[in-house]
DNA sequence: CTTGGTCGGTGACCAAGTCACACAATACCG
DNA sequence: CGGTATTGTGTGACTTGGTCACCGACCAAG
């Protein structure tokens, strides 16, 4: 895990052109920290002391309703900062969204006094910042958008394209799907019993088997 | 208006602990604008270059679909910034949201130099910009939960209880609230009837009447 | 008074979410 | 090893919400 220590901070566009003395501020003031797959990150009323880049793996942040079911939010991916343990750390409101480790996760941890501290010197390091905040508000107008005017059949199909795998299989279980998509099991079992049908993929207990791109694609574009 | 240019920055919660010599910045560095009802303030493509704060009137933000219907995605009210113009200024992406002035709005228009300059001087400010963006995003958080789980006629309940006047009367036409909820005209119209006919509002060409707002807050409680 | 535009109402239909099951595959455990 | 619990999936009946196609009522401008 030693190189990741050493040149973490290329692994962020947004962080090249620091100079020399912000970066040694940055690597001196942040650790490294590796977490399990499955490890909640953040969790909601638990104050973050930690602004997270992630080196390693992905995290889903989602959202925990009143009714039981969840909600994917968006994914935080290698190379990406954990914009929303910003969020917790310097206002006052707490979240109701907690975020889940996927894989095995490696992350730079910035406390809150570095981050505040580069924050106020560095303008890349600002403008970083804000360019993942925006991202993040613009990634949940994008699901908003989805949501409201997307059909559920089109929603799945994408989403299949994203999650295969080289070889076409996607592993994930009806229920997984159903609250990625914030919608209910049911429905996904019958609208991939229809993909089915088609002759787009093929079904396997907690996992799927694309044959082929074509049909799914063809969906997904006929919008 | 002039009252309104001098100690405008009282207005703002986060920004009266601000020392004299960044309040004096501030001031001086930013300008007041006034604009008419139904003036676009931001549009998608354009990049803005002044982060507004609002001293008065409302600004609807809203997301414009591909399929022609549009989505209320907050509003910002005086006393509040209007984040999303500081995210157009700081990113590379383009939004797809859109900024109307609702009422006769008067703002401050900070532009982008001097807006950075804030951020790095003024550890207040930064809290301040910080915390508007967390706000932006929970208000986000809540509406996808809203969208997703709650009912309708639940939904509009609520919507009207805030829209309601001292008199009890909501100044909207039934498509004017679809494209609040995100939903379309006819489901509106048939709610508002349903609502009629257990006599809880009366209906007017433009505007609805509550009667009383026992029966919407039970059902909006009821949950 | 016409005419065109806005506003609201309605029925038929489709898409999606909910509820209540049933049943198969797998995991666990004595 | 066999039996039981858990997890994953399939399905029918029903409700809610969104779409489409229309209609008639109101309103303002000429």
């Amino acid at each position: 895990m030693n190189h990741l220590a050493d040149n973490w901070i290329d692994r962020f566009q947004g962080l090249r052109g620091l100079p020399a003395d912000i970066r040694a501020d940055l690597k001196s003031g942040s650790r490294i920290v590796s977490v399990p797959a499955g490890t909640r990150v953040f969790e909601p009323g638990q104050s973050a002391d930690n602004l997270l880049l992630l080196l390693e793996g992905t995290v889903r942040v989602q959202h925990h309703s009143a009714t039981g079911r969840d909600v994917l939010l968006y994914r935080v991916h290698a190379g990406e900062s954990c914009v929303l343990t910003t969020a917790c750390m310097l206002a006052f409101e707490n979240y109701s969204a907690e975020g889940i480790a996927e894989t095995a996760v490696t992350a730079a941890a910035i406390p809150r006094k570095v981050f505040d501290e580069l924050v106020a010197h560095s303008s890349i390091f600002r403008e970083f910042v804000f360019t993942a905040y925006s991202r993040r508000i613009t990634d949940l107008f994008t699901l908003i958008d989805d949501i409201v005017f997307q059909r559920m059949d089109v929603r799945l199909a994408s989403r299949l394209l994203e999650l295969a795998n080289a070889e076409g299989y996607v592993h994930a279980t009806h229920a997984v799907l159903a609250s990625e998509l914030g919608t209910a099991r049911e429905v996904i079992s019958r609208t991939l019993s229809e993909f089915h049908r088609r002759g787009w993929i093929e079904q396997l207990r907690g996992e799927i088997r694309l044959l082929g791109r074509e049909g799914l694609e063809q969906l997904v574009r006929s919008v």
